[in-house]
DNA sequence: TTGTACGCGTTATCAA
DNA sequence: TTGATAACGCGTACAA
């Protein structure tokens, strides 16, 4: 019998701890994760000789003893995109004084990589899942209702949902903001797209709905590339689309990069604004209200989903099912200068 | 003596495929990790077990058998800002076909929170680590030196790598933009500055370091907060800058959100770029030239960077010691028409 | 409130 | 090239 050859770094176990404090192993495992249920005596020495030892628990080895872990796992399209950074900073600061932990994943707007994810993130079994938008693969759908864990999809809603959902709609987010520029007398109204995700697709979508309803609708109008979205390519896109439609005097960007890039593009030319040319962004960065002339948005609450995706999976953690699985948490026109044009 | 109980989902371990190929566990995993080393027959016969059995193995207990997993941890002070959203994907490339996995850590730009997550990451056992800067505490040092794995540091340089360094002297790229700036005849340059991390620190340094030697300075110059950048925030800042001095007629601001916020609050107050305010940015992003006028900015290699590091530590992993463990990748000053003043 | 026995899924070690 | 056995560090079930 040889004697126990330490394989892992000689780090102290929880053996260590028990036998200096003269305990048995699961009462300090207990001492750590439900302390009430552990004397006050015992829990005070045990703390001293973790401390003294400097003993750290082995996440490996609890997830591998347990059936859950305290690990969220967070799948977003882009960690880059500010959209998505302001979810994730929500998320964290919703996760408060709990345990958990988040486990960030990027797939990169691929839905083969959300799938690859998912399946690495679920081999973990975490305790919730968090994903992105609605447009799941079926393999990925198939993976999310057999993991066992609740799920609560963000930014967009939709009819049916996994679990839970907590986001806005595009659509009608696109057709407000098509409707305001109608409203302020553009008449050619383009649109302006990159990436062309399917939340993307659907402010289009909402964006067509509304011009063909004000009969201005014209598919030469609108200028899109599955791109990643940038203030260069706002840019390039404006000329692309003055290029096929010289009167064009309005643009709707499905983002606000392009329209700051629009913006550029516009005083490069000496293109008035709002007076020639009207330009409306969308999700409502903090740069649009303080570019010049200040640009018009839509101001979505992207860090708010994220604060109450955490909350509603708490609580389904705990046990509560919410009353209400679907949240429409809404959006909000900000009219601003480079809109405002005298009618 | 009870039936296994299966207490994780049931999925297929490494014995059941073993088992169904009629073959030990060993060569299972030795099929999966070092198929060199299994024969032909056995390999091709064990693949077809698992495809059928959907068998994936479990991360957890191979970590705890292990001495090392195949994650390599990254720590990095935001997400959100674009130079190490840059940062990270060059490492993400820079992965190309090798079976690591990145955890990602974001720091907040606190010192005591990358002490918090050294420990949870070394606690997993990384087979390397990224950390950014030079600035580690006291305690996250020992824990680096101790981690037993190999560390490169990024993004700056200093005479004490841990271990490995990959970066640029920040303090020589303030200076160079400060030079840039007096050559083209400014006087009253300013330095405008948000966060103020290390980082910046040492960039305000070089340009004290090239004011003084202009017999230049005045610290009335410099306008500062530890707030996080943003483009709202450099219009601030000038609006406060130019309350404390009134002549000012160029800055180099920390970062380019704050360069573009400059920008913008020239436009408002109507003054002319570069005319009467030149305006210098840090890192260029891509939005530097093609703002209006285009803005100067210093271009540092973030993606390289990130990618690089990777590299070193794969070279480390496989255990070849860089001949040069430090290595400055430089920058490159870009000037453009917000200091181009007539001379 | 505390402890005992054992399983979680995998890999290191050593022998064949 | 392959396999048997013993860890890896912790939590669950059950008993005391």
């Amino acid at each position: 019998m040889k004697p126990r050859s330490r394989r892992g770094g000689g780090r102290p176990t929880i053996a260590d701890v028990a036998k200096r404090a003269g305990v048995g192993a699961i009462t300090v495992s207990r001492a750590l994760r439900e302390p009430q249920r552990v004397s006050e005596d015992l829990r005070r020495q045990i703390a001293a000789v973790i401390d003294e030892l400097g003993y750290v628990p082995d996440p490996n080895a609890r997830a591998l003893a347990s059936v859950r872990t305290d690990v969220i796992g967070v799948l977003v399209p882009s960690l880059t995109n500010n959209v998505f950074a302001e979810v994730v900073r929500g998320i964290y600061d919703g996760l408060g004084d709990s345990h958990l932990q988040v486990q960030l994943g990027n797939t990169h707007y691929s839905g083969l990589e959300e799938e690859r994810l998912l399946r690495v993130f679920l081999s973990q079994r975490p305790s919730a899942l968090v994903v992105s938008g609605i447009d799941q693969t079926p393999t990925a759908r198939k993976l999310l209702e057999g993991g066992g864990c609740p799920v609560v999809q963000i930014m967009e809603i939709g009819p049916d949902p996994v679990d839970m959902m907590i986001g806005f709609s595009h659509f009608e987010g696109g057709r407000t903001v098509t409707r305001h520029l109608v409203d302020r007398g553009y008449r050619k109204v383009g649109f302006i797209g990159a990436r062309m995700d399917p939340r993307s697709q659907r402010r289009l979508a909402g964006y067509r709905a509304e011009m063909k309803r004000a009969g201005l609708f014209d598919p030469r109008l609108v200028t899109t590339t599955t791109m990643p979205s940038s203030i260069p390519l706002g840019r390039e896109l404006l000329r692309d689309a003055l290029a096929k439609v010289p009167a064009l005097d309005a643009v709707f960007c499905n983002n606000d990069d392009l329209a700051l890039g629009v913006l550029f593009e516009c005083h490069c030319s000496a293109i008035e604004v709002p007076a020639k040319m009207g330009i409306a962004g969308f999700n409502d960065l903090d740069m649009m209200s303080v570019a010049f002339p200040s640009l018009t948005s839509v101001s979505t609450p992207r860090y708010e989903i994220g604060r109450r995706a955490v909350s509603m999976l708490r609580a389904a953690i705990a046990g509560s099912r919410p009353e209400q699985p679907v949240i429409d948490v809404g959006f909000a026109l900000k009219p601003r200068e480079s809109t405002a044009r005298k009618i």
